[in-house]
DNA sequence: ATGCGACTGGGACGTTTGTCCCACTTCGTC
DNA sequence: GACGAAGTGGGACAAACGTCCCAGTCGCAT
């Protein structure tokens, strides 16, 4: 096995461990399944990690960092503010279908970190993220469209969060592609009446 | 310890399960944790079911059928379809606030029934089931306020709980009432927009 | 009262879990 | 080339897990 620092392991082992608990469940990502993945020995994740809780806490927060979502609204003029908003929304809906297990696995560690109380600011922060991102994109989509919010942007954004939260959830349990574009459209028909499209 | 029929104590270890699925979360609802919160022995544990697993799925058939969402709108004259739905959409919030390790454990059972192939029918009958609730309740809704649903009710249903779903996920992370009852107003306003208010 | 089936308690089994130890190897530095 | 720090491998540990066994006890029908 190549000498790797313990720096690079951690980062390799977060990896593994994300594509374990995509594939088998964040119950089923032990470590032993992580450093398989990983293709390690043992003593090297104990090397790396003091425990397991701590790189799942370190999981967590990279993936959170790392999160770009793909709901930036297209550089196009012309279109009104409900179509990009659901343009938007429908974006994410494919980015969703394209790999449901990771937005599974966004779930898990959620609620895996709103069970134990010193881990909740590690998922308030990871929606605090997922607003600033979406409130970013509302801001951007209200310019092309030549619209103005007339709610704070932050609230929107916070809705905006809801509704596709409550897309992925509802879709990851049934499938149903047409009931998910159903939802699409009226979230983004409550959202552009928070805004005045002049 | 008092001699109980096996088909009592399902139903008690079921109740125990729940208790302890809510206040610790489904992982820590390990069968000694189950039985210790029913009071009774390992033995009569498995003398009443087969395994651990089979008390889960029993777990989450039994959840759904005593499902009995408050979210049905009051019997009150004069109010417009958008004021029912919203109220009901309140009502629920407040049913979340007032228990919401409930509706973690929910989440949770549902998370993992979608984990394993032949699990996912419970977690697709309870949505079927939450699906007909708001229906029947929109139907309702509909009919006090004198209005009538241009878009199949199943699906107004469907966007519903959708809806409240996301309500629920971002509240349990942030705790946000003001915020929650945003998201209500918007999925009210969202769903009238599926009915012809005459 | 007696027999039999239903139920219970305590202890045990084998696995799997997270964690750790220790001997060993490699690397960079003098 | 020696040396200490950094990294590795394999095996071991205790604890907790789900499950099971078995001797025993209760209740009810006869």
């Amino acid at each position: 096995m190549a000498r790797i620092p313990a720096s690079e392991r951690r980062a390799a082992l977060v990896a593994a461990a994300l594509i374990v608990v995509s594939r088998k469940g964040l119950a089923q990502a032990t470590t032993r399944a992580i450093v398989a993945e990983a293709g390690m020995s043992l003593a090297s994740f104990h090397y790396a990690f003091e425990s397991r809780d701590e790189l799942i806490d370190e999981l967590i927060s990279t993936v959170v960092a790392r999160e770009q979502q793909a709901v930036t609204p297209e550089e196009v003029e012309g279109l009104t503010l409900f179509e990009l908003v659901e343009a938007g929304i429908l974006r994410y809906f494919e980015h969703l279908k394209a790999d449901p297990e990771h937005e599974q696995a966004m779930l898990e560690l959620t609620q895996y970190a709103l069970r134990s109380p010193e881990r909740q600011p590690l998922a308030a922060a990871q929606y605090e993220k997922y607003i600033a991102l979406a409130a970013q994109s509302l801001e951007l989509g209200a310019e092309l469209a030549g619209a103005r919010w007339t709610v704070p942007v932050r609230r929107v954004a916070r809705v905006l969060i809801a509704f596709t939260d409550g897309l992925t959830l509802t879709w990851l349990v049934d499938r149903d592609d047409d009931a998910a574009r159903a939802v699409a459209h009226a979230a983004a028909d409550a959202l552009t009446r928070m805004a005045d499209t002049r």
